[in-house]
DNA sequence: TCATTAAATTGTT
DNA sequence: AACAATTTAATGA
C-alpha cells in the first residue's frame, strides 16, 4: 500500500460529546477524572494516516473515539500477523504504555477517524493514584490476550464464513469496544481488508451469517443479533 | 421541510 | 473487476 506518513493531527480538546464516549473516564474519581479530562488530546486522522508505527517511543495511550483502526503486528517472532480492527471505544498500547517501551505495531487509520491520547506520564500518574484506573487496564490487558488468542486461531481457520464470523465476534467484544453496541458501523470493503479476503466473499460470508439469524446486514454496518453464536461459529464447514 | 443530485455502499455477474 | 441497484448525504429553494 502507499505509504504516505502524512501525519496531519493537529490536537484539540476533546469535546463533551467525545469525552463522553471514552469508557474508562466514569471510573475515577473526580479528582483523576478532572485532571484525565485536563490532559486528553483528540486527533483527526484521514484514511492512511499512521496513529503509531513500530519502534516510535511511547508518548500517548490511544483510544478510537470514532472510526475505524486497523492494528498489524509486523514483529519480528510471529512475522506479519493483521491483528483486529479498532472500533470506537477501543483503547490500545497499554503493555507498552506501561513498560515505557517503543510500539511494536502499526496503527492505522481504515478511514476518517477521531483518536484520543492521553499523555504517557498522566497514565503513569493514573496507575499510580486511580483503583478504577487499575481495574479497567487489568481488565484490558486480559481481554485483549484472549483476542490474540483468538486472532492466531482465526488465521488457521480455512473456511472463510467461520473466519469473517470469528473476527467479526473479536470486532463486537463488549469489554474491549464498548462504544460499538449492537450495530457495528462498517463497510463490507473495510471488514474485507481487516479480514484478508475479496469484498465478494465478504459478502457471501455475511450473507449466509444472516440467513443463520446471527447478524443483519444493514447499509454501512452490521447488527449483532447473537454473539455468542458468533463467536463459536458453529458454520457448517465446507470440506472436512 | 422537501425535492433534486451527488456520492457511497451493496448485490450480482 | 466491472456493473447496476440501492441507500445515504449534500444541496438549494
Amino acid at each position: 500500500m502507499s505509504d504516505e506518513l502524512s501525519l496531519h493531527r493537529r490536537r484539540r480538546k476533546p469535546t463533551a460529546d467525545e469525552l463522553a464516549g471514552i469508557p474508562w473516564l466514569g471510573l475515577l474519581q473526580p479528582g483523576e477524572r478532572l485532571r484525565a479530562e485536563e490532559e486528553l488530546l483528540v486527533g483527526d486522522a484521514r484514511a492512511g494516516d499512521y496513529v503509531c508505527r513500530v519502534g516510535r517511543p511511547v508518548t500517548y495511550w490511544f483510544g478510537v473515539v470514532e472510526g475505524l483502526l486497523k492494528m498489524n503486528n509486523d514483529d519480528a517472532d510471529g512475522g506479519t500477523m493483521t491483528f483486529a480492527g479498532l472500533p470506537p471505544g477501543g483503547w490500545f498500547g497499554e503493555g507498552t504504555a506501561i513498560k515505557r517501551e517503543p510500539y511494536r505495531y502499526n496503527v492505522l487509520a481504515l478511514r476518517k477517524s477521531v483518536v484520543a491520547g492521553l499523555p504517557i506520564d498522566t497514565f503513569h500518574w493514573l496507575l499510580d493514584h486511580s483503583l478504577g484506573f487499575n481495574r479497567f487496564v487489568m481488565n484490558q490487558l486480559n481481554e485483549r490476550l484472549g483476542q490474540f488468542i483468538a486472532a492466531r486461531e482465526i488465521d488457521r481457520l480455512g473456511s472463510p464464513d467461520a473466519r469473517v464470523a470469528r473476527s467479526l465476534a473479536a470486532l463486537f467484544n463488549p469489554v474491549l469496544y464498548p462504544g460499538v453496541g449492537q450495530v457495528l458501523r462498517i463497510t463490507q470493503q473495510e471488514l474485507a481488508y481487516l479480514v484478508g479476503l475479496s469484498r465478494q466473499r465478504v459478502n457471501e460470508a455475511l450473507a449466509s451469517l444472516q440467513d443463520l439469524g446471527v447478524i443483519r446486514v444493514e447499509y454501512g454496518g452490521l447488527r449483532v443479533l447473537d454473539l455468542p453464536a458468533l463467536r463459536s461459529s458453529v458454520l457448517a464447514p465446507r470440506a472436512c
